[in-house]
DNA sequence: TCTGCAATGTGACACCGTGTCACAACTGAG
DNA sequence: CTCAGTTGTGACACGGTGTCACATTGCAGA
């Protein structure tokens, strides 16, 4: 989390150094991005930006933190669309990524991301990050659910649920950028998957 | 992969380097190791190790993909013992790597390795590097696997049963170190997840 | 045994990025 | 106008990387 000093700064400073933020780490992942060229896009000296963030990692997720959240504003409002569907919803809300993911404005940030995505990655992009806030937002889309069509028992098989929809879902997105598939066969190979996962890998 | 060099010195040196790699790989993660203190460790000049690889990535994944293949091997030889039977084979693999990252030698190197799985940790540890094994090793892997007790009909849905199980069981090991599960904890939500990928997520 | 080329060993060095710190500038309450 | 608290600033110490000129070794052929 950004330091005080940062939140004091006035909106336009704080868009400028998001903006400069933005275009060091969709050149390159956090671990190659460079505070220098950073502070030298946005025009500040170094020092102030050490007064502002920890460090770059500080500076990345919460960017990144900013992007999910507006992401799962979207997957709660497509939730309610669909009546808690959980499928519908997710096979949505993986086509509006595509979308989004070809906007240039966007793309090489978000290819940067999903080929370094490790933990701390997907655990901010699932809105995990700051935890007041995390488990009543998790509880209240459960709530969503309509669990009738669903093949769960309990609360707990549903978490898990969740769990492989949202594993499955985010190594689809990473393969996008791997395999540099078009949008048609992406989504082709998301629907098998998610095909597959809701009448069984078993044969009854 | 390693440079000519680095196979031409005696086993024992080898050993060395790779015992002084998997010591600095098992204190900080990839982007954290230094090369100086693996040569500090190997006591080796630096402009040697330069010999002998290309970076410290270029040794990490060396070191990743001898474990990989390992692990591979034994996946192979589970898969024929279980006669074919996928999910067997997965959750007996799945039991055996809780034995293995238990184990003090390996453990925080896996560690290190499972909460900074990104892309290229994922391909190796499922052995796709070294392009020319791979094609080969995957469809000799693909033959062993009793398909009639799967509900696929084409060997393409085979292909993505194969990417959802080992994405499932991967995510399930980064929460094993995440969420320092006891192996019986780990051991109980991987089943529940299988079974539950095994019957399908929808209600019939 | 000697010669000379190719392969390998070596560590000082140039370069680059980080985070800090002493000091400067600003701000606002009294 | 003052002064304490906050913010701005950039030089700097530190540590890590990859390279390069030179040293050493290994070995084939005379």
């Amino acid at each position: 989390m950004p330091k005080q000093t940062y939140f004091h700064l006035s909106k336009d400073k704080q868009e400028t150094l998001i903006v400069a933020a933005k275009k060091e780490f969709s050149r390159v992942p956090l671990h190659e991005a460079s505070v220098a060229n950073i502070i030298k896009s946005a025009g500040i000296p170094r020092g102030s930006f050490y007064q502002y963030f920890e460090d770059k990692e500080d500076l990345f997720y919460y960017l990144l933190n900013q992007l999910a959240e507006k992401s799962n504003r979207r997957f709660i409002s497509v939730l309610m669309d669909k009546n808690g569907d959980l499928f519908e919803t997710f096979i949505a809300t993986f086509q509006f990524m595509l979308e989004v993911h070809r906007d240039q404005e966007h793309k090489n940030f978000f290819k940067n991301v999903y080929l370094n995505m490790n933990y701390k990655h997907e655990k901010t992009l699932a809105n995990d990050v700051y935890e007041e806030t995390q488990k009543t937002q998790y509880f209240n889309t459960i709530k969503l659910i309509d669990t009738s069509k669903l093949n769960v028992h309990d609360e707990q098989e549903l978490h898990h649920v969740l769990k492989i929809l949202m594993g499955v879902t985010f190594q689809n997105l990473v393969q996008l950028f791997v395999k540099e598939y078009s949008d048609e066969e992406a989504l082709k190979n998301y629907l098998v998957q998610i095909d597959l996962l809701k009448r069984g890998l078993q044969k009854n």
